[in-house]
DNA sequence: TAGATTGTTAATCGATTAACAATC
DNA sequence: TAGATTGTTAATCGATTAACAATC
């Protein structure tokens, strides 16, 4: 198998790729040289190639990638040609938006299914698919197929419903409670952690900001 | 300053320190030392001791580091001890979701007022806070000190949106549009790429399944 | 003091960039 | 064929891990 060891790194690249290259491709550009990618993207042409040729040569020397071609490759290579069902845990706020986000359902990502504690939802319909009880995870997910369950719910929460899909036949968890998972190794995980990604922001602006007062020590300026 | 060129790896990894120190201190441990938290988090104590020392030492040899002090110490690193105000640009679902996710609020990150191209929403309120037209936020950002755009709205939206708060006295972007943003440097973007995650999930699904059915090769099994 | 654990230097590992031969 | 650009090897750079002296 050649898809093996290839590092994070690469992985995390993939999807930026696939997106400039669906860009280009819906904007009719047929040929793309790693040298005209790189200017548009802001990467060495060196990564490009060195990223694309993980997976196998998907350009011709003395022409450059044929954009189309190489968009629907990385779409493979992403496992964006096969369908994914999902179900959502936890139809708060975050949950409802993420069902209600067409944009995944294009890619092949249908929610089936929600879950709650809170009573009060059971039965009810969130853009078109209907909210069972929490308990009853894991009946559903042996009786339907599903590959992908989407975790909103507080971190006490997730955790105990972690530990009953790790019995679950499903193929992955995408998380977006505040807090690590333990599960068996068939299960993936990919975390969305939101918080952290708004203290990451929070760190660049006071490092600019350091960092700007420090270039400026003569000016008088805007210090309290 | 002491603070610059401290490469993204490291500032990547200090939200999971601080949630892990969170965590640890209201649990009431009140030391730790790099090698406890290194079996906590699956990673190497070496790692996390020169991550630290990035910025300066927070521990004590033969004692290790005061849990509640490296808490607070690398909130400061975050620019936690700070607060911010921020706009939502695009009142959609997504956008209010995280108008009513309330761990931000609690973090010094409030939402002051919501901006929107749907005239239909103009006036209403979102837990809280006022919908404007989108052409009023320049007008806004100068009346009022906010310090991070939060951008939840389709991708050819959000470039222009960019395009005009690249001139407003803003600190950072949110970026949940599907799209990179080109901007000032003293403006710091962060983006949250759902679908990016998403792909990424799907990848390491793929990955998985490749993996092992090529691990069991003489297993007639589950081939169609 | 002896034991523990940091802070920090040195060694290793991996990822990125540069260079160039292969080839369309 | 000549020119262009890939695929790939080699060189460089940076990040992680290991080791250990400093010191609480």
């Amino acid at each position: 198998m050649d898809i093996k060891n290839i590092s994070q790194a690469v992985i995390g690249r993939l999807p930026r790729y696939y997106r400039y290259l669906g860009e280009l491709k819906d904007e009719g550009v047929e040929r793309i040289s790693s040298q005209e990618l790189s200017k548009e993207m802001h990467v060495t042409a060196s990564q490009i190639r060195q990223d694309f040729n993980h997976f196998g040569g998907f350009g011709q020397q003395g022409y450059g990638y044929n954009t189309e071609y190489l968009y629907n490759e990385i779409g493979k290579i992403l496992g964006l040609d096969q369908k994914h069902n999902m179900i959502l845990v936890g139809a708060g706020n975050l949950g409802s938006a993420l069902v209600r986000y067409m944009n995944f359902r294009n890619r092949g990502f249908f929610f089936k299914a929600a879950f709650d504690i809170n009573e009060a939802l059971y039965g009810k319909q969130i853009a078109g698919i209907t909210v069972y009880p929490l308990d009853s995870i894991a009946d559903y997910i042996r009786e339907n197929e599903i590959d992908i369950a989407v975790l909103t719910i507080p971190k006490a929460g997730a955790v105990k419903v972690a530990e009953v899909l790790s019995t679950c036949p499903i193929k992955a968890i995408w998380n977006f409670a505040h807090t690590d998972l333990e599960l068996p190794e068939r299960i993936q995980v990919e975390n969305v952690h939101l918080s952290d990604s708004l203290m990451r922001l929070s760190y660049e602006i006071r490092r600019y900001e350091e960092e700007s007062s420090v270039k400026t020590p003569n000016k008088p300026a805007h210090r309290k």
